[in-house]
DNA sequence: CTGTTCTCTCTTGTATGCAAGACAGCCCGA
DNA sequence: TCGGGCTGTCTTGCATACAAGAGAGAACAG
């Protein structure tokens, strides 16, 4: 009855899009997504897309504001506290639950860990957010649960998106010696110390964030004055979905 | 900017129907669910159905079958064991992190056990299997995350429906008997203990299904000659959506 | 009786059209 | 100079129309 036995959520490619744009940090939380603009890019009617933003919306990833628009979340400090919360217990749990370290695992890992490493030298944020938050990713799929590992892609979403709007300093580097230290343990197969690592490491990103501060509420007068983000250096080009202003210029009074 | 400073999502009243029917356990997997029916007795279009539909989807909840419908999920054997090998990471992480236990929720669990009590005496199977999934989710809200605690009401969906199609006979006794342990362990506060044995609770259950039974491949058949599924007795009446045969007797040639 | 083809009706897939609301800018009065 | 209403243009919300595919049943050939 069932079409495949694994059953993978098939994502369409607006849905995959827009999740992969988060995951690599191009799309800043607040960004506007219009239906018109996404229908226009992907060449498909509003329809379509707004069954992706529908999608996105019960991921807690896009947000709908009546008749003005659909935006990215921007998590409330109170939400980025859940989110961190949610994946101290589900990433312990899994961490904990493990018995063994395949070797492609082994490699999967080192591999990763290279992989910061080197780009910590060329320090290109965007670039290393998005590896910092593809570590828990990897780690997920060692457990070979698609279900998890789905679960903790969407959270690794949100929490890309809270520290765009809440982390002022970037601690690189301390996040990649939570990472080692946690592949540390799983390699000697003491996983039970991998999960509290993990906790501890979570615990470190929070503290590293300041919640106090609001999600920059100039934002939208700094995007209406086209200014470049807060502490982001304006992204290079070939961005999907560029942050526009809410309301374009209009034409003045055409007609 | 955000509406709401906790953003829960909220849900449109078909999906939040369909979701409680699954966990009251009635309706079945793999019922079919018609967007002109939804439709008609939502009183809505077939556009605000199928958005319910889409959301319902990426929640793994329910599936389409091209140009033949909806269908609420059948999980494969395969699907079942990530299913509780998820629920065995997260709800054990959960316990393992939490530090005291509320006299609110001191309460809760305790009213919540002696409601499971009283109904086995009664027997009513569909009723104790919306209970016994409500005890996890009772357990998600006491650590107050409502991050996780969505989560895990939809992983309680899926383990329910799970239930209906590989649970041959129903060991209510036994799971009981697991939440009084995880239960007097909390009161304890011993909430490392509370851990394992939430995942020896789940292991136990998982035993208990016959995931080499093929989901009931009859059941279309069975269906289409109104015969009541396996091992439930027919609903009483009331149900929300009745699972019709796919293709209802044609009106012989109308026109 | 059995298998094949055809047709007809149902289903979802997708685009489109119209309505209602939100906001920017204008105009005007104080 | 400032504040309040008006208007126009954008947005999403929602219903509807039509297209395309899947399957049941009828008709028919062997």
């Amino acid at each position: 009855m069932q079409d495949s036995p694994t059953q993978t959520t098939l994502q369409s490619t607006i849905e995959e899009a827009i999740v992969s744009g988060i995951l690599s940090a191009r799309i800043r939380p607040g960004t506007r997504l219009s239906e018109n603009q996404l229908a226009g890019l992907f060449d498909v009617s509003r329809t379509r897309v707004r069954e992706a933003m529908m999608r996105l919306e019960s991921r807690c990833i896009v947000h709908v504001s009546p008749r003005r628009g659909w935006f990215v979340v921007e998590p409330s400090a109170e939400e980025a506290m859940m989110v961190y919360g949610a994946r101290r217990a589900i990433e312990s749990g899994l961490l904990r639950g493990m018995r063994v370290l395949s070797d492609a695992g082994r490699a999967a890992i080192r591999d990763h860990l290279a992989e910061e490493k080197a780009e910590m030298t060329a320090g290109n944020r965007q670039r290393l957010t998005c590896l910092m938050g593809d570590f828990h990713i990897r780690i997920a799929e060692l457990a070979e649960n698609p279900v998890l590992t789905e679960i903790l892609r969407d959270l690794t979403a949100r929490t890309i998106l809270i520290s765009m709007l809440y982390q002022s300093d970037f601690h690189a580097l301390q996040s990649h010696l939570g990472h080692c230290r946690i592949a540390e343990a799983m390699e000697d197969g003491n996983f039970e110390r991998a999960a509290e690592l993990s906790i501890e490491h979570l615990d470190e990103v929070e503290m590293g964030l300041d919640l106090t501060r609001r999600p920059d509420p100039l934002s939208e007068l700094r995007n209406s004055l086209s200014l470049p983000p807060k502490a982001f250096p304006s992204p290079s080009g070939g961005t999907l979905i560029q942050t526009d202003p809410i309301y374009k210029p209009f034409k003045t009074k055409g007609k």
